[in-house]
RNA sequence: UGCGGGAUAGCUCAGGCGGAAAGAGCAGCGGUCUCAUAAACCGAAGGUCGCGGGUUCAAAUCCCGCUCUCGCAACCA
């Protein structure tokens, strides 16, 4: 029997999930069931990333333990999912995977064994000892990311910690590599003798040149003294495994790999039925899923995936990025209880192609639901089964029409047979059948309500209500109706892995069992619907939405809701809120982290494992804003202050410097010997010539560091104004001789 | 700055190996109908196919240049 085995990224813990990771969860759930339907033995995996700093230190905020706080989120995520037909009981996922679950353990272990032992393709050990770099809070005890530091106030100052506001330090560990950088041309040969392998074309070809590029060794462990949660290096207990290392490889622990204890579990040959699965992903996790994902099974000797599918994310409707920041996320539970579970399933998949980022906000989900659903599919149902009702009694009639009544027929317009109809049917269902193979959501529903619209019009022409006047166009009106309950029974099918629950209301209505599982759309054949089936008690499937009305209850709960979260976070109790920079990522770019605040790009890529996880940073400055005065960091003594040495300098030369938009390279004098060469990040704000011969506030004791190839030996100082930070630069009104010194 | 996309009706997008009067859905306008969830059906309206050149009998479609925009990278001390 085929197999196909479909997963989703597993969840960061750290925080519930949203609409983002529904959207993947919902594809992927689709997905399940239209192969289970065709009759392929089917798979669904998604689930909960639990390790990491992030986790532990989320944990310890809210005062759980790290195994506390996952089985929390996992209570709560399966809930959320739940609502929409996700999980085991409604058909769904077939596996929650743990990454805290002892099988994952022993797998990810005998992963990292079987890796060790075999040499990269250039002959050298793939995993090695080295040391990890990364800034360090002392007070913390913990490595910081760029996101949990300050901007760096000078040139090579240290940037600061957000929850301490003091200097972090460059600090080192004993930590164990991965040598990705070997493994380069082992990928690319593999891009290429297996273009499915990523798709779409666009992002294997940016993971190409990503890759072509060189790559980095990557940092997969940390001391356990530095991050505790996790699962122990095998045969060096004193580390842990990271990140990536760890996650990644639940796609496959889940299916038994490395564990007996696991294989007891599922069967023992599940591994060897589903394993090369189609991992869906949010293209934000391309990198580990297209780069590093496929090295690490490279380099410990297991068959490559079948693809790593990126799908785009969603914007809001101005076409902005979601965050939390921004308060634009779509709050998609409270949508559901407006409309319903198959609603939110539908217009996820019918509103974006699943490519390309596409824009979703509460009126395009209401307006889509009341033109598609409302006035198309349960309208068509409802006018159909109604004049079954009505003219045959609630009895499906013949779809014949005999020969002595071809005639009256003909002239009514109705054809004695169905063929017309039946055969653009087929082609429908097979465009469907292709777009959902390719992903293409869309296109396959837009098949779909081709022959809804069809039918309706076909409805409006021959006009069943004056056919039923005449006792001579009897048999017409049946197979006119019969046509239409014949359509409406292959959209069922068609429908049913869209929207499981609405698809067998409307087999129900029309008197069939519920035996859409079990229905491949790709066999349906003309004339299933049987004569003389008594049909349903019929009520409206998809009722119109009030959007007036309806917006303005949503604003009023969402109102409610704010002053709840509001209360909550006096108290120090909401739940833990903004993601890392990970897997939970999945659907929506930089969604409720701290991330996209402000500048620091999210550190992605394969080398993100080489940063500490990301944590929660506002929650972290609520804390630290609250024992501070409102806008003043912490004191430093005259002492610091006299650390730093800043000077006025007057700009001889400036020009941009080549291959970057952001810098301009200046030479400055300070009344030293020789003038010095600075560089600034504000190429984007400043036109070199009119810098010249400016006054300017320089930072001159800063050590020297080397930017786009040129050192800078000083910071010019700026104001940082607005969003956006735009420079504005620090000058004097009154003459000032150059060198001379602030105090 | 490098690489790769994109720029087509009010909105979201299709088309695009050169050859139809340039399409769909939604919104909007006019009409028909009454089986239906104020639904459906019909009709009209709506576009310099980003800008400028070029190739050709013929260009939204191919070539060159430009502008803007998005993604990835680099960069923002």
């Amino acid at each position: 029997m085929k197999s196909f085995y479909v997963t989703t990224p597993i969840y960061y813990a750290n925080s519930l999930p949203h609409f983002g990771h529904l959207y993947t969860t919902v594809v992927a759930d689709c997905l399940k069931r239209h192969y289970g339907q065709r009759g392929f033995e089917t798979c669904f995996l998604t689930g909960t990333d639990e390790h990491g700093l992030n986790i532990q230190r989320t944990a310890a905020r809210l005062g759980r333990t790290p195994q506390e706080h996952v089985d929390y989120v996992v209570v709560e995520g399966k809930k959320f999912f739940a609502a929409f037909w996700l999980d085991e009981a409604h058909g769904g996922y077939d596996i929650w995977m743990r990454t805290s679950e002892a099988f994952h353990y022993e797998g990810a272990q005998e992963f990292w064994r079987r890796v060790a032992a075999q040499p990269t393709p250039k002959g050298r050990e793939s995993i090695f000892k080295g040391f990890y770099e990364g800034w360090f809070c002392a007070p913390c005890g913990t490595y910081k990311t760029q996101d949990e530091l300050s901007k760096p106030a000078g040139e090579s100052d240290p940037p600061r910690c957000l929850i301490h506001e003091l200097p972090v330090d460059r600090v080192s560990e004993e930590s164990y590599f991965f040598r990705l950088s070997d493994y380069d041309e082992a990928l690319l040969r593999l891009y290429e003798e297996r273009p499915e392998l990523v798709v779409p074309d666009a992002r294997r070809n940016e993971v190409k040149s990503f890759v072509r590029g060189g790559l980095q060794d990557i940092s997969i462990s940390r001391l356990k003294s530095s991050v505790a949660w996790g699962i122990p290096v095998p045969g060096d207990p004193d580390h842990t495994i990271y990140i990536w290392f760890d996650a990644l490889l639940n796609y496959i622990t889940a299916l038994g790999f490395g564990s007996e204890r696991r294989r007891r579990e599922v069967g023992a040959k599940v591994f060897e039925k589903f394993w090369p699965g189609v991992h869906l992903i949010g293209k934000d996790i391309l990198r580990q899923h297209a780069v590093l994902w496929p090295a690490m099974l490279l380099a410990a000797g297991v068959e490559q995936p079948r693809a790593v599918v990126a799908h785009g994310m969603w914007l809001d409707p101005q076409g902005r990025k979601v965050s939390k920041t921004l308060g634009n996320m779509i709050d998609i539970e409270l949508v559901r209880r407006h409309t319903s579970a198959d609603v939110v399933r539908y217009v996820l998949l019918r509103e974006k192609a699943f490519w390309q980022d596409g824009r979703l906000g509460y009126e395009i989900i209401f307006d889509r639901a009341n033109s598609d659903l409302a006035s198309g599919l349960g309208n068509l149902v409802s006018r159909t089964l109604t004049m079954i009702r009505r003219y045959f009694d609630g009895v499906v009639p013949s779809p014949d029409i005999p020969e002595g009544r071809r005639l009256a027929a003909k002239r009514a317009g109705v054809d004695s047979d169905a063929l017309a109809l039946s055969s653009s049917l087929e082609l429908a269902r097979d465009q469907f059948v292709q777009g959902v193979e390719g992903y293409e959501f869309n296109h396959a529903l837009e098949a779909l309500w081709a022959m809804i619209a069809r039918v309706d019009k076909f409805i409006s022409d021959v006009k069943p209500w004056e056919l039923a006047k005449s006792e001579e166009q009897r048999e017409t009106l049946g197979a006119v109706l019969y046509r239409s309950a014949e359509t409406i029974r292959w959209l069922a099918v068609l429908l049913h892995p869209f929207m499981p629950e609405s698809s067998l209301a409307i087999a129900r209505q029309l008197g069939l069992a519920d035996e859409l599982e079990g229905s491949d759309p790709s066999q349906l054949k003309w004339g299933g619907l049987k004569q003389g089936t008594r049909i349903g008690e019929v009520a409206p499937l998809f009722p119109r939405i009030d959007k007036v009305k309806v917006m303005a209850e949503i604003e009023k709960e969402l109102a409610e809701k704010e002053k709840g979260e509001q209360a909550g976070k006096s108290r120090n109790e909401q739940q833990a809120a903004p993601s890392g920079a990970h897997a939970t990522q999945a659907a929506v770019p930089g969604a409720p982290t701290a991330t996209d605040v402000k500048s620091a790009p999210p550190v992605q890529g394969a080398t993100e494992a080489q940063a500490p996880p990301v944590t929660n940073t506002q929650a972290a400055q609520t804390q630290a804003s609250a024992a501070q005065p409102e806008g003043v960091a912490s004191f430093i003594t005259i002492e610091d202050f006299a650390k730093v040495e800043m000077r006025v300098g007057e700009v001889l030369t400036a020009e941009r410097v080549p291959k970057s938009d952001k810098l301009l390279r200046f030479t400055v004098d300070l009344g030293e010997a020789e003038p010095r060469q600075i560089l600034a990040g504000i190429a984007e704000y400043y036109e070199p010539e009119k810098l010249v011969g400016r006054k300017v506030v320089v930072v001159s004791n800063l050590k020297p560091r080397k930017l786009r190839g040129f050192e800078s030996q000083g910071m010019v100082l700026a104001a940082s104004v607005g969003d956006e930070g735009r420079p504005v630069l620090a000058t004097f009104t009154e003459d000032v001789p150059n060198g001379a010194r602030l105090k």
